[in-house]
DNA sequence: ACAAGGATCCTCT
DNA sequence: GAGGATCCTTGTT
């Protein structure tokens, strides 16, 4: 990707990108990039925690502490700690006052690959960032980041990137606890014909 | 102040 | 495919 330094890939997307359904915008952050410093990633997976009434949603039962940035302005990020050591990163969705958020869940590495492999034990194939946990550690990211501005320069910003053309779709990861309605919908969303996607066997065509 | 469980990852079999 | 790591968040006492 060497001369994308000059094309609108690197714009950032303006908050009101997030101000909507977050499975819309779920859809539409498929290809986008995450950039911080000299790391720049491909948005390859996602998962729409929606609002209202998704019972997977961590604002389903309320405001805390925790899920604050869900109830404020769209196109900020909500970084929470899962499992005591993964940090996890969300782009805020919908206006402040409704709850909603999605998860980026898989990567694919555009540049600062060798900063990428050394935050992720050497890692340089799809291991390296196909899950959230992954993803957070590549960008180097931990709580603190909750509530950061997206589009604002110098931090972890969300740009233009290269939207993708064909999606898969399938049940969200790990959210059991979830009545099944919410459970079984096809809310967790990939790039068509991509390595850098996890738990591939459960996607299938959804297209756009 | 306490107990329970989690939107996961890694290693080993 | 199974289990341990690891500690914060949450709801309750």
């Amino acid at each position: 990707m060497g001369a994308a330094t000059d094309d609108a890939a690197f714009d950032p997307l303006p908050p009101a990108f997030c101000e909507r359904d977050a499975l819309s915008v779920a859809r539409d952050l498929l290809g986008r990039y995450l950039v911080r410093d000299s790391v720049v990633l491909r948005i390859t997976e996602v998962e729409a925690y929606r609002w209202p009434d998704d019972t997977a949603s961590h604002a389903n039962r309320g405001q805390t502490r925790r899920n604050a940035p869900m109830f404020g302005p769209p196109g900020h990020a909500y970084v929470y700690l899962c499992y005591g050591l993964h940090q996890m990163l969300n782009v805020v969705a919908r206006p402040e006052g409704e709850a909603a958020a999605v998860l980026i869940r898989a990567c694919e590495p555009v540049e600062g690959l060798d900063v990428v492999a050394a935050r992720r034990g050497g890692r340089r194939g799809p291991d390296a960032l196909t899950g959230p946990g992954k993803v957070g550690a590549a960008l180097a990211i931990d709580t603190s980041w909750s509530g950061h501005p997206l589009w604002a320069p110098g931090g972890l910003v969300l740009t233009h990137g290269a939207p993708a053309d064909d999606a898969l779709e399938g049940p969200r990861v790990g959210i059991d606890y979830a009545e099944p309605a919410h459970r079984d919908a096809p809310w967790r969303l990939a790039v068509a014909d991509c390595r850098w996607v996890s738990h591939r066997r459960s996607l299938r065509g959804g297209g756009r």
